[in-house]
RNA sequence: GCCUCUGUAGCUCAGUCGGUAGAGCAGGGGACUGAAAAUCCCCGUGUCGAUGGUUCGAUUCCGUCCGGAGGCA
């Protein structure tokens, strides 16, 4: 219950391309701290550009953990994720340093900061393919009637939601642990968070210039070679999770069924568009996150100096 | 110059036999605990091109003008 004991950390958050890389690293040098990412698809190793990975040029020395280090054929989870995170927290309190926390997959960062225990269980593939199969043969309500029976408060919300995979994931803990999801929700949220964290949210007060950056980011892709990356990408036998990334199943069309490239461009810039007003709509429910709006700065450094007196007002040292 | 078609939501278009309008796409809001860059839920008022006329009432009918497309000279 006693925050002064806790370790602290700076989280960045915010949708694609506004800006989160360059904003950590600046921090992390002002106050001398090492970057742990929480970027869902970053982890993998060779899915550079279309994930927007940071250049080593782009990380001015500044120790970046959980970027690039996990193979594209391998399956990852948030509660890996969660595992490898504090361990690398861990790392760079132990160096006395700052862990700055910097990321756009909400639901790690959420899990990580709030200190949710995920059990030792690995996930049972096998049962949710099954239950896929009964899905696709039986319809929706055939797992909905079958949760009715086991969490009533799952199914309450499940039913109106109609969300598949939610509803495989609820019917699939049941049946690998003997829990049902309400109780395990209840079960691995904490009563105190590990951390001390200062979140800092990154937005624009117009849509359209977040929108106008993230169209002029794919095309800077494009001309750093995505389509090479893409089409490598594609020969390698990418798990599950690595093929969701947004970048290639967009451009999938162009190559393996001739559809006109300026139209993947289009639809891959949309995917992106509407995954960072996804972000957006995660973040904001945190209400700790203090906002920054990136188009009320006249410059970067204008913002970064912004930021930068925002921590120190929050007790966090200079270098 | 004449004739025909056309002008309705950001875009493409439907519709109102006269009672102020609705689809797709785009877009917006939301949910979210082991696939999350995933998956799912909700949201449609706009001078019906402008202006006169007929009418109790016009986006709808008529006239004129403006914009766009095509045809004939």
């Amino acid at each position: 219950m006693n925050d002064y004991n806790k370790p602290k950390v700076i989280a960045v958050v915010g949708p694609t391309a506004s800006g989160k890389t360059a904003l950590s690293v600046e921090i992390a040098k002002r106050f001398d701290g090492e970057v742990i990412s929480a970027d869902s698809m970053q982890i993998y190793k060779g899915m550079d550009i279309a994930t927007a990975k940071p250049t080593a040029e782009e990380m001015q020395g500044i120790k970046h953990h959980l970027v690039d280090f996990f193979p594209a054929q391998s399956l990852f989870s948030v509660a890996a994720y969660v595992d490898l995170a504090h361990k690398a927290i861990s790392e760079v309190l132990l160096k006395d340093k700052l862990p700055v926390i910097a990321g756009g997959t909400g639901l790690y960062v959420d899990n990580l900061l709030s200190g949710t225990s995920f059990t030792e269980g690995e996930t049972d593939f096998a049962l949710r393919a099954e239950l896929q199969a009964r899905l696709d043969n039986n319809g929706l309500d055939s797992l909905l009637d079958e949760l009715k029976s086991i969490d009533t408060q799952s199914f309450e919300k499940l039913s109106v939601e109609r969300n598949p995979k939610r509803i495989i994931r609820a019917l699939e803990i049941f049946k690998t642990t003997g829990i049902t999801m309400t109780e395990q929700n209840k079960l691995s949220k904490p009563s105190d968070a590990p951390y001390e964290s200062v979140r800092i949210g990154l937005d624009f007060k117009e849509r359209s210039k977040l929108y106008d950056r993230i169209n002029m980011r794919v095309d800077l892709m494009l001309e750093a070679g995505l389509l090479n990356e893409a089409e490598s990408f594609f020969k390698t036998d990418a798990s599950n999770t690595a093929v969701q990334a947004i970048g290639y199943k967009e451009l999938e069309p162009y190559f393996k069924s001739g559809a006109p490239l300026e139209e993947c461009i289009d639809s891959l810039k949309q995917a992106t568009r509407r995954y960072a007003k996804r972000q957006l709509t995660w973040f904001r429910r945190d209400k700790t996150t203090n906002w920054f709006f990136v188009d009320e700065y006249k410059s970067s450094d204008e913002l970064i100096k912004a930021v930068t007196d925002f921590l120190i007002t929050k007790g966090f040292d200079l270098k």
